[in-house]
DNA sequence: TTGCACCTTAGAATGATTCCAATTTGTTGC
DNA sequence: GCAACAAATTGGAATCATTCTAAGGTGCAA
């Protein structure tokens, strides 16, 4: 039995929806979870594994993929892609953009009037349907310290 | 015309973009050009390796690869992806948006108003200076036959 | 007609991700 | 408590798109 080394950082709502998909909360899925919601710099698998190891030394990469994937799944997470790059990951729910620093390579969250979604899909063609909208931005973001 | 089997099926601009860019006008080039102009499904590297064989048998994926990059750096062609997709490519150059048919897989462009892209880079909090906006929905498109 | 820069080519290498088969772990009914 | 079963994790192999590399063409300029 492991012993309750961590205690959950995050909002209890994690065991719950995954036992909505009837899932276990295992706590690899904890830790990968609760490494998105401390530092939300939309990292990639591999940023999030180096993140996730020192605490749950024994954890592989093939795990935080499948924790990724199944956070997503369970809609706790998004998966966010830029250009082939690989894929990050982000647990802002609320719906926004997101912004690519040309220079710096970081990804910062926008968040837009919720107007602008349902008028961007209001402007679709007849015989368009659709249940998502991505936007993504590309430029340089002033950063605070200049 | 049946003696040309390969008299230029795009605009004359192709070779003088590419000379702007201190670049030749080639075979592979052309080629690779006419098959984005000819059938705007927005095909991956290897559709487009496909189609262009037949006429370019000695062709290899790794031309494909490297004239659709030229393409690219000439403001000829887009390159547009999806979720970790193959790269897909696009002679489309006026602003327009992309659908993904979530059921069959394709790609359609979506022309919007100019001002909607202008709008949104204005929505933009101070010290995030854009210069590109990609808009890509997700979903159902009616096929006309329905 | 030689030199040189640009191009193309085949195949090897890379990088992110997924697949796989073998444990490990958790849960349930007894 | 414990066998049986399902769900999760693991390491390594496999996959896929793409890029790299080294070697050989091509064509214009001097």
């Amino acid at each position: 039995m492991a012993t309750a080394t961590q205690s959950p950082r995050h909002p209890a709502g994690l065991a719950q929806k995954l036992a909505d998909s009837g899932l276990r909360s295992t706590p690899q899925r904890e830790l990968v979870y609760d490494v998105l919601l401390n530092k939300r710099d939309h990292p990639t698998a591999d940023e999030v594994f180096a993140r996730v190891k020192p605490e749950l030394p024994g954890i592989s990469l093939a795990t935080v993929y499948n924790c990724l994937e199944t956070l997503v799944q369970c809609d706790l997470v998004r998966a966010v892609n830029f250009e082939r790059g690989p894929t990050r990951y982000c647990p802002n729910l609320r719906p926004h953009a997101h912004f690519h620093d040309e220079v710096t390579g970081q990804t910062h969250d926008v968040d837009l009037p919720e107007t602008l979604f349902s008028k961007l899909k209001s402007e679709l063609p007849a015989g368009f349907d659709a249940n998502a909208v991505e936007i993504t931005f590309r430029g340089k973001a002033k950063s605070c310290a200049n």
